[in-house]
DNA sequence: TCGCAAGCGAGAGCGGCGCTCTTGACTCCG
DNA sequence: CGGAGTCAAGAGCGCCGCTCTCGCTTGCGA
């Protein structure tokens, strides 16, 4: 089962998610394919598996940036940037598997529960940076103002430990919206620079991502240093 | 060959990029699968075919939008906001043409000379924006200093009317480079609703939607009233 | 020690796919 | 009337996901 594992991780990273084949996995494991479905229900169920394991994969890479900055006492603004740049350099690593959870849906579409367990690591880590720059007053929002009621679900506040909507300030429930430009702008730049949105536009690739997660960032009120 | 596109944006809609099938086209128009291989010549390039077609339709949405915002007296930040309201509208409507062009690129990759020129319609209304707030003074970036040297192409500059990189002012360059946010955090945005990344996490759609855009469009200066 | 059940893999087979090649019908023009 | 060109149909190749049946092995209780 493992085997079979670590060859379809290969036959992703060979060919991608829409060529994979469950016959090929079988052909490199040396079996035939009906074997396969003694261990993995479907296709689909197999593509399931190495979902959640990007998805863990992106989260361990978030977590870990994020620990290394503030291990090195960065302010949160800075922890968000070290957190980008690790995930871009996942992705970058490992084209095939962000397309696995950023890109198309491959099939119709599922998301089955284990999937948002692990998705959430990588929403941990950035409502933990918000908090942080809550705390120390770093965060300065240059965003515009409009009414958080009800945008996002009860179950946000409750995983940021904020308690119920209703306790949340307002400013606080704003920032929590913003927080999602945070998300959107590191999906958004990877997007563009994986799937070629910027082929003749941008030369320095890092640079301009940082650009761009620098001035989402400033919206939201994280001031990064891209100079020091 | 007309029927051919016709029918084949029907099944687009109707099964997605990936389960888009000649021979269910050939079906469809009552007509062997050799058959529609005199009018084209493989999957692929019925495929970029519909690219083109997708390209076109949202630059044309773009245009659209900021046609009326402009006829309307909007500052350009409203402007803005109108066009990616326009855009989300159009993604809503017509997933799979969105998936098409900001999704996962469905073959190894290509991106023909073809899908270049439409590419650049939806660019041209972010330029024209950019420089719309240069002009009149209302940009006002919240965003961080770095420099913009060798960050873009000189393609672009010259694209947006500016001549060669070096008569640019650093500040616009900047601009230049800032307004990748802007598409960043719209097909960030769009991408994070419409793959289901919002799932259990935001209620209001389109209030979200607003946010995250206004958010980021504030990190570039271009301050975004949503409560007027 | 024997017998049986459970687990496992191989192989054949179904329908569908992209794509190619041959064949035959029809049209147009010298 | 006859050749040339255009077009569609059909068969066929190798691939795919998936199912079903059939043997082989293993292990365990009697």
């Amino acid at each position: 089962m493992s085997e079979l594992l670590a060859s379809a991780r290969e036959r992703l990273c060979a060919d991608g998610a829409a060529n994979l084949s469950l016959r090929a996995v079988a052909r490199d494991l040396g079996v035939s394919s009906s074997a396969v479905y003694r261990y993995v229900e479907s296709r689909d169920a197999l593509l399931t598996l190495l979902i959640v394991e990007a998805y863990d994969a992106v989260g361990l890479v978030a977590e870990e940036a994020a620990a290394g900055a503030r291990a090195a006492a960065s302010p949160p603004a800075q922890t968000w940037l070290a957190v980008a740049r690790g995930v871009r350099t996942w992705a970058l690593a490992n084209p095939h598997s962000f397309e696995l959870i950023y890109g198309t849906p491959v099939p119709g579409y599922q998301a089955p529960q284990d999937t948002v367990a692990a998705a959430l690591r990588t929403w941990a880590v950035i409502v933990s940076i918000m908090l942080e720059g809550f705390d120390d007053g770093s965060l300065t929002p240059a965003g515009p103002d409009f009414d958080p009621d009800g945008l996002v679900t009860a179950e946000v506040f409750a995983f940021a430990g904020m308690g119920a909507p209703g306790d949340v300030p307002t400013e606080t429930a704003r920032g929590v919206v913003r927080s999602f430009t945070l998300f959107a702008s590191l999906i958004g730049g990877l997007t563009a620079e994986l799937y070629g949105h910027l082929h003749r536009v941008a030369d320095d690739f890092p640079g301009v991502f940082d650009a761009t997660i620098a001035t989402a960032a400033a919206g939201v009120g994280l001031h990064i240093d891209l100079l020091g």
